[in-house]
DNA sequence: TGACAGTTTAAACAGATGTTTTAAATGTTT
DNA sequence: AAACATTTAAAACATCTGTTTAAACTGTCA
């Protein structure tokens, strides 16, 4: 229609190519998986040439791998670790920061998804990148959390059993990312949306939190009945 | 070496073909997921010729469709729902037979952890098998679960609420077929054999039992302080 | 033996994959 | 304006995908 406009968004700047192969990596990379996403679409969805993944990147690979640690840049620019949470605040409370941050990164319907998405689909099929992802991000998350579970249990509890409480915190938000399709044909009513993250959060909270202060009371771990 | 063996697993029976390309087709299935998995690799495996899936099964989707309810038939042949558990068992007993179960699925390395795999595949990208699936056996071990967690919980207890628990429990179970990869570079010293489950499940059952016999005692909903 | 249905085989099919090549276009420097 | 390096473009590359074809082989029954 309109020719040689002067609208900055349109193919106008230098090397702006690699950031919108970047944008369009993330995207097909995080609802097709690394293996599924082909070049093509790709380039089909930044409008530039089928070329310009080797030509910018070297390789589909390399390309994966910086679309990856961008996904992560941008959920949490949005979403931050500690989640503006007061210097002082209690174990309960930090353990509900930790759980609502994580589950706002999975519902969020725009660029903080991404890094969720391109995650789980590292779990069922890892890659390369996964080695480094779990040294820069999980590790770092994982001791967060568990230090977190440490002042729940008291000075007694030993580290398996505090590895042990962690996965049961974590595994309850991820399960909304990893089973979305079952929930969403299980409770077709359930609502995915923002204001069910909150509920979602209380709940996991209220659930863990009860589970910790049982646990921090009895000293045995062997006791069923 | 030896010609013309009386061994029956060599190629002697007639219609034999079809159940080791079944057979073939679950492992392949469950370590690559239905789009990776390849026609030629499956018929490889089975040392039958390219052509024998679309002979025997039409084509590769009705064969993985065969395949995911073989699968499912291993798992349950192996480990049925309730565990041998005693009919009057208190609800304590079935939740601890119902993690123990899932575990004991996840953790086999033989037949009967197929089925995990390929369910856990059909989780991040599903085809046309999962409705069926769902309709099958998700929905029935889901009312299963949701039955004891009524019991748990007490009358009071909503509908969504029991829902939320349901998910609490099976997210802990299934965690750690969905996270291994990263489990496994997270802890690499954790023990991910079949000794090791048994402290799984009490630990996941504690830890459940704990959340919910507060959670039964406590009416109002939004209680975080 | 001869005919026939069931099964297996090698070869080829059309399409998609990541990557490379070669040439044209573009921008920058002298 | 001329010379240069950078970037884009269309086409072709070899390989892999699921599927089909047509001929060969198998066993069974007459």
């Amino acid at each position: 229609m309109c020719l040689n406009t002067n609208d900055p968004s349109e193919e106008a700047s230098p090397a702006a190519t690699r950031q919108v192969l970047l944008e369009a990596a993330v995207v097909v990379f995080a609802e097709r998986g690394f293996r599924a996403a082909s070049v093509r679409e790709i380039c089909q969805r930044a409008a530039v040439n089928v070329a310009a993944v080797n030509y910018h990147f070297g390789d589909k690979e390399s390309l994966y791998a910086e679309a990856l640690t961008f996904a992560l840049h941008c959920a949490h620019a949005k979403y931050p670790a500690d989640l503006g949470l007061a210097p002082g605040a209690t174990p309960a409370e930090r353990l509900y920061a930790f759980v609502h941050s994580f589950l706002l990164r999975i519902f969020d319907e725009g660029r903080a998804a991404w890094h969720g998405k391109m995650m789980s689909r590292e779990m069922i099929e890892p890659t390369a990148a996964l080695d480094v992802l779990v040294q820069a991000e999980i590790r770092p998350m994982s001791e967060q959390l568990s230090r977190i579970i440490r002042d729940l249990l008291g000075r007694k509890a030993g580290e398996a059993e505090v590895r042990r409480c962690g996965m049961s915190v974590v595994s309850q938000c991820l399960f909304y990312e990893h089973c979305r399709p079952v929930i969403a044909r299980l409770f077709p009513d359930m609502p995915f949306t923002a204001e069910g993250v909150e509920r979602l959060a209380d709940h996991i909270t209220r659930f863990s939190l009860a589970a910790l202060e049982q646990m921090a009371r009895e000293k045995p771990s062997r006791s069923r009945k």
